[in-house]
DNA sequence: GCGGACCGTAACAATTTCTTAACGGGTGTA
DNA sequence: TACACCCGTTAAGAAATTGTTACGGTCCGC
């Protein structure tokens, strides 16, 4: 992974330094800012991958200076963390609210810190979210949730329902024959009687409507394409 | 972050120890097998948190190993990749669906490897994502604190049953089974039966209500969305 | 040492899910 | 029409899973 910029922005300079001087060790580019307005030209010039951004500030409020980042297209992407002393519940929320990505109450813990920057750059990281989620036709088959969504309805599938549609949808428009239904989604070894799988489609068309897996007489069944 | 173990199991001895020493320079821990029986042996005793797995191999296959491992509650929320000399598209298939998260081709690009073990680590560490306070629904479980508190009513959960909260809540949505809780919440090698889960639960539902988490029968159990 | 909080476990009850068997309808064919 | 075959449907009982309670052990503070 290349390395990634982190801007920091806090007022108290042996804190910079000493935050500067810890996230170099891990590997980190620092850039400093003693105040929001720096802060966001200095933003605004090297396009850091994350800042990390004190409340309280002389000349600009950081507040501030995140309302002005998340107003700035070209700014308004980059993730940020709050630095702050008050711990107090108002001002956590309203940060959070106001843009930024998580928030870190002084004195800061070095390793926490770290972490939580790790944390916030993986988070951003995330190009190609992994897709335990099926779509198809008007259904959401997720497997994470085990949940069937059809707009605002949720359907909650007895496990094997659930693991039988996620099956067929998965290969839509493929047919599988009911001993194949059962070696994929039952298991192997297991000794089950194949019209058991009839009843199971069954099932899931009675809640889910008749439109979405079709019978292949001879053959097995399959998902509509 | 903790050292990572990375088990490989493959059958030719110097791809073993080329990998070992690539991971290893990484700062990964390395543990080999040479057939998939192994492997398995390996996986029960070391709970690593990757497995890099041949296809093709004398004794035990891979893929049969991989299944074997996703029917073993102890095993299965293991990440897997598959390295295969085959290139072809069916295997590949098979293979993700028999429970493996990525495949590698061979010859094997050692920074593609080391990427690609990254990425698949990164999706199942889950443990870093944490922020100090977490707000659902009505609830707020403040981990500093150990309190969760509802309105004006403040919760002092014993810390079992406060961190089996805590870690369902902060994946609001996503079903765990047992194996998966224990694992994250009681720790890896710990030693418990899984009806213990079952009791916390019961205990958090006594003190919140039976609101928050949802049974999902045959699989686990999730807070609700 | 004594209570109390917390944790893990076992046992049994309650519930849900799964499987089977049986019957009926439809379709194609001789 | 009679027969064969396949699928849909239903209901009942079996099986699996979870809920609940009670109990013993451990650790800690008093």
């Amino acid at each position: 992974m290349a390395e990634k910029t982190i801007l920091v922005v806090d007022d108290e300079k042996d804190l910079l330094d000493l935050i500067e001087y810890n996230l170099k060790k891990e590997g980190f580019n620092v850039l400093k800012a003693e105040n929001g307005e720096e802060g966001i030209e200095r933003a605004k010039e090297f396009h850091p991958d994350l800042v990390l951004m004190d409340i309280m500030m002389p000349m600009m409020d950081g507040m501030e200076a995140v309302e002005k980042m998340r107003k700035d297209d070209e700014l308004k992407s980059i993730p940020i963390i709050f630095l702050t002393a008050r711990s107090d519940e108002k001002t956590e929320v309203e940060g959070l609210n106001k843009g930024g990505d998580d928030y870190i109450t002084k004195p800061i813990s070095t390793t926490k810190l770290i972490s939580r920057i790790k944390a916030v750059l993986r988070r951003f990281d995330e190009t190609e979210e992994e897709v335990n989620r099926l779509e198809v036709h008007d259904l959401t088959i997720d497997k994470d949730r085990y949940i069937v969504q059809r707009g605002d309805e949720e359907f909650q599938l007895p496990r094997k329902e659930f693991e039988l549609l996620y099956y067929l949808a998965s290969r839509k428009g493929k047919v599988r024959d009911r001993q194949t239904l059962l070696n994929k989604v039952w298991g192997d070894n297991i000794y089950v009687v194949d019209r058991t799988v009839d009843v199971h489609v069954r099932k899931i068309r009675e809640k889910l409507g008749d439109h979405y897996i079709e019978t292949v007489k001879g053959v097995g069944y399959r998902f509509k394409e």
